[in-house]
DNA sequence: AAATAACTTGTTGCCAACAAGTATATTGAC
DNA sequence: GTCAATATACTTGTTGGCAACAAGTTATTT
């Protein structure tokens, strides 16, 4: 459950400085909306419910955020940059298989823990592909960077010997993504079949090592 | 553009059957969400603007539908439906690689030839992963009913010794799959760059040749 | 104390959903 | 075959709820 405005900090009740207040009615409508959207999804979530659930009046989240959109572009961000600075930690110092087999098995381990933000995120995510809103260009930068990752990792693992030559970086960049984002998919239109999406994941693996290293010794 | 109700089909004006005018009306209101969900995407698609779109009242689609999700569901239905008929087409009397490599063959195609019909099904399709309505029932229907063709086909390829023995049926058929939805999604995201799209399918056919025949002479 | 920023309440227009009405086909008795 | 009675296709009326914005109130800054 999401905790009262003014039980939070600040020893007393008020007394906050702006920054603080807003940087507070942000983050409980951030959690109300990661929330809401999981439980009812992206369609009945309404900004009313954001700004009541975190606490607050019906109208703060529509006010802050502008839009329906503007709250779901503001959700997407901060939970893209909190999976990106993940994604660097579980990545830092690995290329080319390596590299990739981590991410993976992060993504993995993310369907399995199944953490309300990242439902969310996917949520907004395939959402994207029908609206004509921000939302679409912020997905379209979060993917851009990605393929850009991917293809460093690639690179980087030709350049060190531990990838075949003549891989075709790019190429395999986007198939990469393209079924990270299909594993994803099926894992939103079923969750509860983990098995399944355990499984993909371990078969991305493979393919993606006969790929990248040819046959598995 | 789409014609009145009335100026279509037997001679005079009306004098219909009650079947041929609800077979009418369906077609027409199919055929204006089709072309609304493209054009304004299935949010700010409204039963209003189909019914009158199709040429009727703004009342005809929540009415015959019961709901928009209820109109949603008959085209991603009829959509689907013409989609396995061409499927089935395609592939019959193939098995193995090569039904798999016509299935990618066509995939493309559609996106290049980016019918409007095709473009409103993703949409739909990729709408499915947030709602909780019947769309998503259809959606889960329609995916275990490709993977089933898609195991047949590897299955019956493994039978007549152009498909490794011990590839796991069941693995490649997911992963194909998830693969072809994460193509689908980029297309949507970004219609314009459909390069992009072409390469992705010609990846996939590689990967898949790798997969079930080794490595190409 | 005046000004500014955070937040709330009031209002409008639009939509989905459903109810109640009208027009068009079907059925069956004569 | 014709013409009421009935069933079905379709339209118009109504309600509640939401997004979006405007105008107000309360908190903090200078």
């Amino acid at each position: 459950m999401i905790e009262k405005a003014h039980s939070i900090g600040n020893d007393a009740n008020s007394r906050m400085t702006h920054a603080e207040r807003t940087d507070l009615s942000d983050t409980l409508m951030f959690e109300a909306a990661v929330s809401l959207i999981v439980e009812k999804g992206t369609e009945k979530t309404t900004l009313k419910d954001v700004g009541e659930t975190a606490g607050y009046s019906r109208g703060l989240a529509g006010y802050r955020f502008g839009s329906k959109g503007g709250l779901f572009n503001y959700v997407i961000k901060r939970i893209g940059d909190e999976w990106s600075q993940e994604l660097r930690n579980v990545t830092k110092g690995k290329v080319g298989y390596e590299a990739i087999a981590a991410s993976i098995d992060a993504h993995c381990q993310f369907c399995i823990d199944a953490p309300t933000t990242r439902r969310a995120f996917y949520l907004l995510w395939f959402d994207a592909a029908s609206t004509t809103s921000d939302v679409r260009e912020s997905m379209i930068k979060i993917h851009q960077r990605r393929h850009q990752d991917v293809v460093k990792w690639v690179q980087d693992g030709i350049d060190d010997g531990s990838v075949t030559e003549t891989v075709d970086t790019d190429a395999v960049a986007q198939l990469f993504l393209a079924t990270v984002i299909g594993i994803l998919y099926q894992w939103m239109l079923q969750p509860e079949s983990i098995d399944s999406v355990r499984q993909l994941h371990a078969n991305l693996k493979h393919t993606m090592q006969v790929l990248l290293v040819g046959q598995p010794r």
